[in-house]
DNA sequence: TCTATAATGATAACCAATATCATTAAGGAG
DNA sequence: CTCCTTAATGATATTGGTTATCATTATAGA
């Protein structure tokens, strides 16, 4: 069973880096940590924020893309056009996103083994079929969170839902 | 059994532009036509270029994102921080996106009815939990294409595959 | 055809992200 | 511990996709 505490990721990370030359300053250990803090990837200018500006927004960028080199980091294009970062899959481990189609907020979340197993088997049938050298795949589950929805009614019963129908071939349109 | 010819879509675009009150002009109509056309969202750019520069950039821009708004077009923010748009799934029905890491191309793809409905059943159950009012979800199937994959051997046959283990928690690092 | 109003297009402005470069810090040798 | 070579930093300038501005033009109805 793998060490999925911080400073075992961190570890990790620093191995990593000085197998490939490259090293683990202050700077970069800054950001590492605050992505192993963060619960869903962050952009630059949020992780600004979130560091208390700790470092510059020229420096941050810089250890985003240096990080993202080594495989440390993998990056997702997401709300407002931004470029968001969180720990790569074999630190933190595989898992998909919750994202807000209004406020771009996003979650991590996890898939049964069953359902895992299925879209992992499609995955690869696909790729296959397209000519592509399959490298992951990624669900994004898009919502409207409690905030966007509209009133915030927090300690609510679950919603009756289990939309999906029969072969419906068009959805209708929204209003 | 609904139509799927172009001159179709476009009667439905038309038409919702019309009980919005828009109006459904010769700008609008190129803008709709080359996504039509197109098997996979593009960017603003891309489509200037596919249009032979028959749009100037800043009016295709606004059409963008008054088709968005209009509910005939959705954006995806992918590779090079660029935002591709693609007409609504009420339009071209409900699919899924195989993109390549490297150059960012997307390509529509389906899944099998009952992966679908699995991913739909799960994404409802994850929704519901995170206090989300569920609007869609996209799975991205990522990898690398003939093109930027190394050598480009056409004519191949279906590669070996099955990378779908048991339970494994923690990925190994990339190279 | 006339008219009110929405849409266009050239231009400027905006902002995330990157490149530049002199200065500083990191890590190994002695 | 100190020196020294080299990588890393950070202030600044620049790029490039996208949006805002506003005078001009096209659209749809009377």
């Amino acid at each position: 069973m793998p060490m999925t505490t911080a400073s075992g990721i961190e570890q990790l990370v620093r191995a990593r880096l000085g197998e490939k030359g490259l090293r683990y300053t202050r700077g970069r250990q800054k950001v590492a940590a605050a992505l192993i803090r963060a619960d869903g990837p962050r952009s630059a200018v949020e992780l600004h924020r979130e560091m208390g500006a700790a470092l510059p927004l020229s420096s941050l960028y810089r250890s985003l893309s240096l990080l993202t080199g080594a495989g440390v980091l993998t990056l997702h294009h997401g709300a407002g056009g931004l470029t968001r970062f969180e720990m790569a899959e074999w630190l933190i481990g595989h898992h998909h996103h919750l994202v807000c189609v209004d406020c771009g907020a996003v979650n991590d979340i996890s898939l049964s083994a069953e359902v895992e197993a299925l879209i992992e088997e499609a995955a690869d049938r696909i790729a296959g079929a397209g000519g592509y050298d399959l490298t992951g795949h990624n669900l994004e589950v898009e919502g409207r969170c409690r905030t966007c929805a509209g009133g915030p009614p927090p300690p609510g019963r679950a919603k009756a839902t289990a939309t999906s129908g029969g072969t419906r071939r068009r959805p209708s349109p929204p209003p």
